[in-house]
RNA sequence: GGGGGAGUGGCGGAACGGCAGACGCAGCGGACUUAAAAUCCGCCGGGGGCGACCCCAUGUGGGUUCGAAUCCCACCUCCCCCA
């Protein structure tokens, strides 16, 4: 069989055909083996179809699962369809057609696809979101988490998106544009359907603590959720009203000079003087157009409306005046703020642009003063005073600059600055650690309230004439770019200027401040969120139909579970309105209901489900996909969940992977499954980038539609190679981009396994760099992986006449044989490596250890030539290799490796073999390299037995020739022995 | 601005306290061939030496250690997420 072609067309259809006629992945529930699911994320079907990026994903999750079964493992390896939502009915409209014929025909293309890469799923559990049957159980759900309360409808500013002309959660809005279509979002006040999702922000918390996931999505996911604590504190306006303000920093409350509403405040119409109604009118008009990144954008510069009204500071009975500004969101914390210019970046900018008193209530920790004083209005020898107290100051401009370090120096400053301090139109200040203002007629006059601030600004009036327009001191002190670092900070230190509370270390002032309002009923501890509730309607035609009939005198009444499923109308045009109402509402037949508690006649709800809803339960759907009674089949769920590997991309991090968190808890709650977390280990694969050439945008020309997602080079457009050819290479930009229809750079699984094969693709994309990493497509690769394909191929086939399957009756370990002991070694080193690097998901060094046995075994093969008297013990150390070889290789590329193992005569398929074990004693080296070193340096290596003692290692090392050459003249301090490695010998 | 991650040959990467560059790609040389492809064998970080060998080298600068690509600190650069 030596000269057998490599064909691997006919390998893989072979093989896939024959998988297909066995079942050969069809998965049985009653075993009493130990259960792996691996899952990956479901697609949503695209008319783009799979592209080698989406293979990055679905490879290296058949290659462990296929390598779990053959380890004894009962695994389940489902796939399915999230078939519902925008992406599917937008790229329907696209297409001038319509889901329910463009989606099951992307899914026939999918499977086409995945069945050509060779992936092992069980086909017979294939789920589809949008089909009755299993929508049906997501009304179910919805059903149930309205029962527990959980769901509920509400008037609310919603993240319109006029583009795809719906309302998206917030997890849906990206830089303040939709996460699909790009569009800018615009709030639109709708009646919504919420899931509570802010009542299990805690556990979402906490469990994040107990499952394996990367890092980096637990973060995003804190982050996104962003618990917070700190205070509600109850202002009053002057009417009486109560104004709760949620702070994080209740310690900073003496130091509030004003307050903002958000402009969508209840009370802001309440609390308008007359005089002010005009512009705060305005005002509010003007934010409701802006999005939520434009109010929050620090960079943009502060904007705000006083409404003519004063609250007061409960814990000092001071007025302070009530603003409205943009800023200050109504969806986060209780939509009013107490502004602490002081130690508030934003509240800071705020202030200094509107004239707003600035007192610090918290001391610096750096203990940072800063003062610059006039040359002419201090005595001669100022600055040799200074020098001999050790005080850094710079002199330029006939200013002195001078920095002070901690409250000794500041003292010692002050005492320089009022003794020197000659003039008596003139001041001295200091700012940062310590606030003052040195008159030469008055001494130190500490800023340190409003009244010393009034008297201060006084003071300099009568001085400087010209600075008469100065509101307040810290805008006086703004002018000067010196102590721009000093003004201002937001960080915990003691407190100052805080009346009884002044001198509160910064580390306990927080709780201490809270426990005193909550004493004294002025406020209370009070946890906040980020994390809003999830905002599920849609006004869209492909979804869920949200299982609800609004009847005129029941009110809001379920759908009875037995009138399941509220089946979507099937009609031709279903395309959005753009009035903030679903399509469906223009169907008479489906919105006129009888309601099912009275007989009247009711409406129906019209909106629908986020796609999100659908992919929150669908693991759980797999374990019994065809059940008509229940979702799930709760043992089978007890039995199957929580998923062992779930692969995905990261960009889920804080939408499908925090909403099916929530799911699964609220079942747990119902009792209806026995764990708290539906997926126990995550692994998020590498995007796969192309190069791409580009050209730059010309002047206004626009993208076209196809132009959507990933688009973050505005002025450039990619080029098919084709009209790259055309342009001169000085106009072309070559950048590594992601995959994308969009980018026409796509590069599809069809192609690869035509040109070179489903297996060499598999391998591919496997070795060619660590799992999350991001990776650069290269066909120049792609050869390099058939060309191992191939060196496989011929290895076995050469061997395969000479192969004897009884080989384990000749071989031995005990024979000192120059040819079988270094390969069975290597033999099951290889079997140990490659298993344990599965099981961590480093396929790229499997491969590698796979590549270095199949290199080994092509240098051993001279040897065995026909004609060399090669022992029975080398010969039967190359069937174990052989034998071995191509089990290693099946989880990675299965239809070689079953085509390999026929040739050995060997019956069945390779994945129903278990896996090899290997022997530790085969796989120990007796002999090893060991290193001299001499302070550190190489000088010498020495193969010494591999468990050669610290003394026999270290005589070694000493007598080597090279080492003593090094020695002379020194004399050995020390000498490290790690065995095994290396000798280090310390001298000097 | 905050959080997460990463900087190693011409390239992808390996090693993750102990011989830096496994494995592969590209390149170079050889064998086979009329020739090419394919295949097989060899070389392949930089500098120096005829040579055995020597020196330098893991973004930059410090530190810990007998020993640092690996651990710590600061800085620079890039990617991702949230502002």
């Amino acid at each position: 069989m030596a000269d057998r072609k490599y064909d691997f067309t006919q390998i893989e259809r072979k093989w896939q055909a024959r998988w297909k006629e066995a079942d050969l992945f069809r998965t049985l529930d009653t075993t009493d083996k130990p259960k792996f699911y691996g899952l990956d994320f479901f697609p949503y079907p695209s008319g783009a179809g799979l592209s080698v990026g989406h293979c990055r994903n679905y490879i290296p999750t058949d290659v462990a699962c296929r390598y779990k079964r053959m380890k004894g493992f009962n695994v389940l390896h489902p796939m399915g369809w999230d078939a519902f939502g925008l992406p599917a009915e937008n790229e329907a409209i696209k297409q001038r057609s319509h889901p329910k014929r463009t989606v099951p025909q992307y899914i026939a293309n999918y499977k086409r696809q995945m069945d050509l890469i060779g992936i092992g799923y069980d086909w017979s559990r294939e789920i589809n979101s949008s089909s009755p049957d299993y929508y049906k159980w997501t009304q179910w759900f919805f059903l149930l988490l309205y029962k527990r309360g959980l769901a509920y409808r509400a008037m609310s500013p919603a993240n319109w998106c006029p583009s795809c002309a719906t309302v998206l959660a917030n997890e849906e809005v990206k830089d303040g544009k939709c996460w699909r279509c790009s569009s800018f979002i615009e709030k639109r006040d709708l009646p919504q359907w919420f899931f509570k999702i802010t009542n299990y922000a805690d556990r979402l918390i906490d469990d994040l603590d107990t499952i394996d996931w990367p890092e980096s999505i637990k973060s995003m996911q804190r982050n996104w959720i962003g618990r917070s604590e700190g205070a509600e504190v109850v202002f009053t306006s002057e009417h009486g009203d109560e104004i709760v303000v949620y702070t994080t920093r209740p310690d900073t409350l003496w130091g509030a000079t004003f307050m903002v509403l958000a402009p969508e405040h209840p009370l802001v119409d309440k609390l308008t003087t007359p005089d002010r109604r005009t512009e705060v009118e305005e005002y509010k008009k003007l934010a409701q157009r802006e999005t939520a990144i434009e109010r929050q954008s620090t960079e943009k510069e502060k904007t705000g409306v006083f409404i003519g009204s004063y609250a007061i500071n409960p814990v000092n009975d001071r007025r302070i005046p009530i603003w409205i500004s943009d800023y200050v969101m109504m969806g986060y914390g209780t939509g009013a703020i107490m502004s602490v210019p002081a130690h508030d970046e934003r509240d800071f900018e705020f202030a200094l642009k509107f004239g707003i008193p600035i007192i610090p209530v918290i001391d610096r920790i750096d203990g940072l003063a800063k003062s610059r004083v006039f040359d002419e209005i201090v005595e001669e020898g100022f600055a040799e005073e200074l020098g001999g107290a050790g005080i850094e100051f710079e002199y330029r401009d006939s200013f002195f600059y001078i920095t002070l370090r901690g409250d000794e120096q500041i003292d010692r400053y002050m005492d320089i600055a009022c003794g020197y301090l000659s003039n008596n139109e003139a001041w001295i200040e200091i700012v940062g650690k310590r606030w003052a203002f040195i008159f030469a007629n008055r001494g130190v006059v500490p800023f340190d309230s409003h009244e010393s601030e009034r008297e201060i600004l006084s003071m300099i009036r009568e001085r400087a004439p010209s600075l008469d327009d100065i509101r307040t001191l810290m805008e006086l002190l703004a002018r000067e770019p010196f102590y721009r670092d000093a003004l201002f900070h937001a960080e915990y230190g003691d407190m100052i200027n805080s009346g009884e509370f002044s001198g509160t270390p910064g580390a306990t002032a927080k709780r201490q401040v809270t426990e005193w309002l909550e004493k004294t009923g002025r406020g209370k501890f009070a946890v906040n969120y980020k994390l809003r509730d999830w905002l599920i309607s849609r006004q869209r035609y492909w979804g869920a139909p949200i299982p609800i009939i609004h009847c005129p005198k029941c009110g809001e009444v379920p759908v009875p579970e037995e009138d399941l499923p509220v089946l979507l109308p099937d009609v031709e045009h279903y395309e959005p309105t753009g009035s903030g109402e679903s399509p469906l509402a223009a169907i008479p037949e489906f919105v006129n209901v009888a309601c099912p508690t009275c007989g009247s006649a009711a409406r129906r709800e019209t909106d629908t489900m986020g796609g999100f809803a659908c992919s929150s339960w669908y693991f759980l759907r797999y374990v019994s996909p065809h059940l008509d009674t229940a979702p799930f089949d709760k043992d089978l769920a007890a039995y199957w969940l929580p998923v062992d590997l779930y692969v995905g991309g990261a960009e889920h991090a804080v939408m499908h992977l925090l909403y099916a968190r929530f799911w699964t808890k609220v079942l747990y709650d119902a009792g209806l499954v026995p764990f708290v977390e539906p997926f126990a280990k995550l692994m998020n694969q590498g995007m796969v980038l192309a190069y791409t050439p580009h050209r730059t945008m010309e002047a206004g020309e626009t993208l076209d539609e196809e132009a959507d997602e990933d688009e973050t080079e505005r002025d450039l457009i990619a080029l098919t190679p084709e009209e790259a050819e055309k342009l001169p290479s000085d106009k072309i930009i070559w950048k590594w981009v992601k995959m994308s229809k969009s980018k026409r750079n796509v590069v599809t699984p069809d192609a690869m396994a035509e040109q070179y094969g489903a297996d060499a693709l598999r391998t591919y994309e496997l070795f060619v760099a660590p799992f999350e990493d991001t990776v650069q497509w290269s066909e120049e690769g792609m050869k390099g992986a058939y060309r191992f394909m191939g060196r496989v191929w011929r290895l076995v086939n050469d061997w395969a006449d000479r192969f004897n399957p009884e080989w384990r009756s000749s071989i031995s370990n005990s024979v000192d044989d120059p040819i079988a002991k270094p390969l069975r070694r290597k033999t099951h080193q290889t079997i140990r490596k490659v298993g344990e690097d599965i099981e961590q998901f480093a396929f790229n060094t499997a491969v590698a250890a796979l590549m270095e046995l199949v290199n080994e075994m092509y240098a051993a093969l001279p040897e065995l030539a026909e004609g060399r008297s090669a022992s029975e013990a080398s010969c039967a150390a190359m069937d174990e290799a052989v034998e071995n070889l191509v089990l290693l290789l099946s989880p990675m590329v299965p239809h070689i490796a079953d085509e390999l193992w026929e040739t050995l005569g060997k019956r069945g398929f390779t994945l129903e073999q278990p896996w090899p074990e290997y022997d530790p004693d085969v796989a120990k080296a007796d002999e090893v390299e060991i290193v001299a070193q001499v302070n550190g340096k190489v000088r010498d290596r020495m193969v010494v037995p591999a468990d050669a003692d610290e003394e026999t290692l270290k005589s070694a090392a000493l007598s080597s020739e090279r080492v003593r050459a090094d020695l002379v003249g020194k004399t050995v301090k020390k000498v490290i022995v790690v065995k095994g490695k290396l000798v280090n010998i310390v001298a000097g």
